[in-house]
DNA sequence: CGTCATAGGGTACGCGCCGTACCTTAAAAA
DNA sequence: TTTTTAAGGTACGGCGCGTACCCTATGACG
């Protein structure tokens, strides 16, 4: 029988990770079930992975997909709308219940942190900012308003929702809410 | 020898459960350690609480004291500043690390949930928005400002602090960052 | 083409903790 | 005192962890 190795055995476990992912949440992410699904033994996970975290935080950068194109309505209001709603998608998606769940276990190690939030629709200030540049050029916002924080204000305020309510899911007339009454005023209220 | 029941049983327990949380964190928090620091056996606790994270939960809500006095300095800034503080420190503590632990651990129990809560620092929208209430009359924020989301957008913020970051306690320079690029001209710019 | 280091496969183990079951025994209620 | 209630003691099956050991296919190298 073949024996695979390296690169091909790695990604089968990968994949087998994965599908434990969507089938049975992080949960049921078990070492010796992904073992048993990718058809070999623990060993080769564990030589591979030092435990459960890292194999999970692995696997579930495999079923995401950045996205990277950056919205550009000509409208501030309906860039940030896109942009939460989007996140709000992935995150009510199933896939966003295992990044939830994946952080809360890698709470204690800042590497795991960075690769989930590398893969995941919060991926740094970089594409608020941008939106936000584009509203200051349009002069839809003040040149002051260009700050990291205020950038990501919305996508933070998103984020409480799921925190606060255990909800799976944010209505869109809270991410409506947060535009209208957070977001756009704090633009505004820091014109010089 | 004497033995303990009903409530000087489930005293014993629960302070047992405290003991554990303090000295080895949610993550040392298990029923057999509870039971045999308790003095008794697991059966006396799984009488009580259907698991760990029950059992975590009432722990923990002993171990925290409410505060209720509520700033009143005069000063919207300084209010705003000391509430975070207040906060933050609460966080930083080693509860505070036992009660990131257990939001993640009940986050699938809305029950429980909302006890964590209960006792912890961002008590609802109630504290902040009598803060708020105080700058409007005083006329240091227009009536506008008056409401649930942006009261709160501080609190959420310093979370955010805490989540994004894996630090286990937030720098004083972003508590003053908070409140003076993002909280104020908030408020400004809610102005009509 | 044979040799050999490498890494996967198979299996078993000890550990810790879970949650449960069952019986005994003390304490409180009747 | 009798009866009911609840604690104590103990043991169990189950699961998943992480590790150790030895066997064997693979591919590189001489």
């Amino acid at each position: 029988m073949r024996r695979r190795r390296g690169a091909a055995l790695e990604d089968a476990i990968l994949q087998a990770a994965a599908d434990e992912l969507t089938a049975a949440g992080y949960a049921g992410l078990t070492m010796e079930a992904v073992a048993r699904r990718a058809g070999t033994n623990k060993n080769a996970v564990y030589r591979r992975w030092p435990g459960r975290a890292a194999l999970g935080v692995a696997a579930y950068r495999r079923l995401t997909v950045a996205f990277t194109d950056i919205p550009d309505t000509g409208s501030l209001r309906e860039d940030v709308l896109e942009l939460l709603r989007r996140v709000n998608r992935q995150w009510s998606s199933p896939l966003g219940a295992v990044q939830r769940d994946l952080l809360a276990a890698a709470a204690h190690d800042p590497e795991l942190l960075a690769l989930i939030r590398e893969g995941s629709a919060d991926a740094g200030s970089a594409l608020w900012l941008t939106v936000l540049e584009r509203a200051v050029a349009r002069g839809e916002a003040p040149p002051e308003a260009l700050h990291p924080r205020v950038a990501t204000t919305p996508i933070v305020l998103l984020r409480n929702e799921y925190v606060t309510r255990g909800e799976p899911t944010a209505p869109d007339e809270a991410l409506i809410e947060i535009v209208d009454e957070i977001f756009l005023p704090l633009v505004r209220g820091r014109a010089g």
